[in-house]
DNA sequence: TGAATTAGTTTGATAGGCAAACTAAATTTG
DNA sequence: CAAATTTAGTTTGCCTATCAAACTAATTCA
C-alpha cells in the first residue's frame, strides 16, 4: 500500500520488541494460575522451575542447580527444603563424596515435571502453528541469532 | 541426513522451547549489568521498566501504570517515590481532578528511557539479522500466533 | 596428621510485594 | 445543597524471597 520496505521493517521492529517484552510476563502468569488450578497447587512458579532444573533423569547436585538458576546456595537450600517437605524431590547422599547431595524427583515430582513440559510444548506448537519445516528452520535461525547476540553482550557488558 | 521431517520438527520444538525459556533471564541480567555500568547506576531493572511504562509522551496516572505493570497501588507509590527522589520522574497534579496524579519523565528520565529503547532495538535487530522482509513478516506472524494462544489461555486458565 | 578446601546449611539482614486502613477529593443522592 | 458514597493515591503492617557471611561436616593436600 505504498508503504516502503524500510517503513515496514521499522514498524515490525517495534511490534516485535514490544510483544516480546509482554509475552514472558504473560506466560509466567498463565503458568502460575494453571498450577494453582491443578493438583499441584501447593507450589509456586519458582519452585516449578526448580523442579524443571532438577530434571527427570539427572542427579544434579545442589551447587550445580544453584549455578544453573543463578541462585545462592542458601536460597537453594531453602527451596529444596520446601520441595522435599512437600514430596516433590529427595536428597540422596552421594556414596563417593558424602558432602555432596544429589537431587532427584519423586514420582510426584516427575508428574509435575511432565505437566509443565506439556504446557511448554503446547506453547511452542501454537507459536509454530501452520508453519512448514523451512519456516520453522527460519525461526530457529532467528533464535540462534538472538542467543549469539546475547552471549556476545554478556561478555561485553 | 535421513532425518525425517517429523523428527526435525520435534527437535526444533524442544530447541525453541528451551532457548526461549533461557533468553528472557539472560536479557534481564544483561540489562541489569548494563544499567550498573551506565550513568544510571542508581536504579534497578524494575524501576527501569517502570520508567519504560510511564513512557516518553504520555501522562499516565498512577492507577493506569499499576494496572499495566500488574502491581498494587501501594507498591507503585513506593517505587514512584524512589524514582521521584532520584530525579527520573515528576508527579503532576491533574487540574480537572485533583485526586489524580499524572506521571511524567524528567529529562534525566527521558535519557534513561532512550538508552533502554536503544538496547531493545539492538536486540531485535540482531534477532532479525540477515532476514528479508518476507522472513520478518513470518516471524511477526509467529509472534501473533503465540500472543493469540496466550490470550486464549489467559481466558481459560 | 594438621591445614586448607569444599558442599551444603544456618543465620541475620534487606528488598519488594500485597492487602487493608486511611486521607483527600469528587460524585451521587435524597 | 448537605450527607453518603465512591475514587485516586498514600501509609502501614506484614510476609516472602533473596543474599552474604558464618558455620558444620567431609574431603583433599602438604
Amino acid at each position: 500500500m505504498g508503504q516502503s520496505a524500510a517503513n515496514l521493517r521499522k514498524s515490525d521492529y517495534k511490534f516485535i520488541s514490544d510483544e516480546l517484552v509482554d509475552v514472558y510476563d504473560i506466560i509466567l502468569r498463565i503458568e502460575e494460575r494453571s498450577i494453582r488450578k491443578s493438583r499441584f497447587k501447593d507450589i509456586n512458579i519458582k519452585q516449578m522451575h526448580l523442579v524443571h532444573a532438577i530434571g527427570l533423569h539427572s542427579k544434579k547436585t545442589t551447587s550445580e542447580v544453584a549455578h544453573i538458576l543463578k541462585l545462592s546456595k542458601g536460597t537453594l537450600t531453602a527451596n529444596l527444603n520446601i520441595l522435599e517437605r512437600k514430596g516433590y524431590i529427595i536428597r540422596v547422599h552421594n556414596h563417593n563424596d558424602r558432602r555432596v547431595i544429589n537431587l532427584k524427583l519423586t514420582s510426584k515430582g516427575r508428574l509435575l515435571y511432565r505437566a509443565h513440559s506439556a504446557f511448554h510444548q503446547q506453547l511452542v506448537k501454537s507459536f509454530l502453528k501452520g508453519f512448514n519445516d523451512d519456516e520453522v528452520k527460519l525461526i530457529r535461525k532467528a533464535i540462534i541469532n538472538l542467543r549469539e547476540f546475547l552471549d556476545k553482550a554478556s561478555e561485553q557488558v
